[in-house]
DNA sequence: CATAAATTTTACAGCATTATTACATTTTTC
DNA sequence: GAAAAATGTAATAATGCTGTAAAATTTATG
């Protein structure tokens, strides 16, 4: 239920939890290095971030402190993963701002119920959106415009849910497609365009606008 | 009868109750931070706490706070356990959401008859959850429609029971299944969806619905 | 240990959602 | 201001999800 980016140069454990965040409903996208992690993070923003602290190339500090010195990213939980467990390199790092920390070799369930306290905590704040008259409530999956309720498909409550959650933002139709429908998929751009006219249609009444801005996006405004 | 989370440091102390629980019949989850305790609290929702307030890392009275915080852990009774005895800090607890305290040294004794005291009467507003015409007694496993008994299976029992908990709230299939089939369980998701079938089937006559929210899960509404 | 009951899995129909296409309209570019 | 490119949107086609009955399996019960 959370897009999650694993930066792990272990092929194994890689997998490992490749598979069991999978079976939580969760999307992994996975690299080895931190370069990648970077570009990655531009297309997709990620609701929360494993992160390996020994990798080749970019060292997982240096990856750290750059994401939280980013405004979009900057409120990314952030679980490290590192064989290291002195105190100095773990208080070191949760100064720098690692939300927690695990220690090689760690249980799944651990695991899994560390990243689940991270997201509900995350989603604790943001459970309920809104911009002007419309609200978007997460957790019931429900929409109102005026305290009106509006029906959704799922595609159109995730295009909405993710403009409200960043409002004035331009994105892309390849920043929604991999944000909403996942890295890999291999949808055509219109089909965005597409999802945007009917989301347009049943929001008529809503005191804000779908801005297209040419040759780049769309945006809430 | 009850799941008790213990969060104790001090060994001793910590051995002792364990021992005095268990032969009440509890069945007891310790730990020895409160950080960890968190992350036993999300896979399994104790019936009581037991808080010891000196703590290393994250405070004792910081974790009361984020267990009241939480719509899911907000109602559980929490012992606070403490060595000062302060008028202050024990109003700042009371304040916070303690239910009761102990200072040390006390009596084995005194604490499970406050353990009893604080089950009881969490049963007795808890134990009968309804929505509309629709009423679940949790301790003497009945739902009835209308004040007329429905015969349920103990699986559709506990799925009635988990959303009538958290009405309008979507769960997915994923979700269903771990909280009550259990985390390690291979079941198919379809599975849930046999049951919630079954469950329709049942609650013809109910004032809510069961309603599918395509590619997410289920919700009461 | 046999039978019943409950649970899980399977299978398939029906249906809602989604992706694509095509054409109208708007916006850019030069 | 005209051509080209990009966007708006309705309609169609394709997909895949859900509902549910029934079979297979497991668990309970006497």
């Amino acid at each position: 239920m959370a897009k999650i980016l694993l930066v792990e140069d272990d092929d194994t454990l890689k997998e490992i939890l490749k598979f069991n965040l999978s079976r939580e409903n969760h999307s992994v996208f996975d690299t080895d290095n931190a370069n990648e992690a970077l570009i990655y993070m531009e297309e997709l923003i990620p609701d929360l971030i494993l992160l390996d602290l020994m990798l080749p190339g970019l060292k997982g500090e240096e990856f750290l402190k750059i994401i939280r010195s980013n405004k979009d990213t900057e409120n990314i939980p952030v679980i490290i993963i590192s064989a290291k467990n002195s105190e100095d390199s773990i208080v070191k790092l949760l100064k720098t701002g690692a939300d927690d920390y695990l220690t090689k070799p760690f249980s799944i369930k651990v695991l899994l119920s560390k990243i689940d306290v991270h997201l509900k905590k995350k989603k604790a704040d943001g459970s309920i959106l809104s911009y002007g008259n419309v609200t978007v409530d997460l957790r019931k999956h429900k929409v109102s415009v005026n305290g009106q309720d509006v029906e959704l498909t799922h595609t159109e409550f995730e295009l909405l849910g993710f403009m409200i959650k960043h409002p004035q933002i331009v994105f892309t139709r390849n920043q929604f497609l991999s944000n909403i429908w996942g890295y890999e998929s291999d949808i055509y751009t219109r089909t965005v365009d597409s999802h945007i006219s009917s989301l347009r249609k049943k929001l008529k009444s809503a005191d804000f606008k779908i801005k297209s801005v040419p040759k780049v996006g769309y945006k809430i405004e």
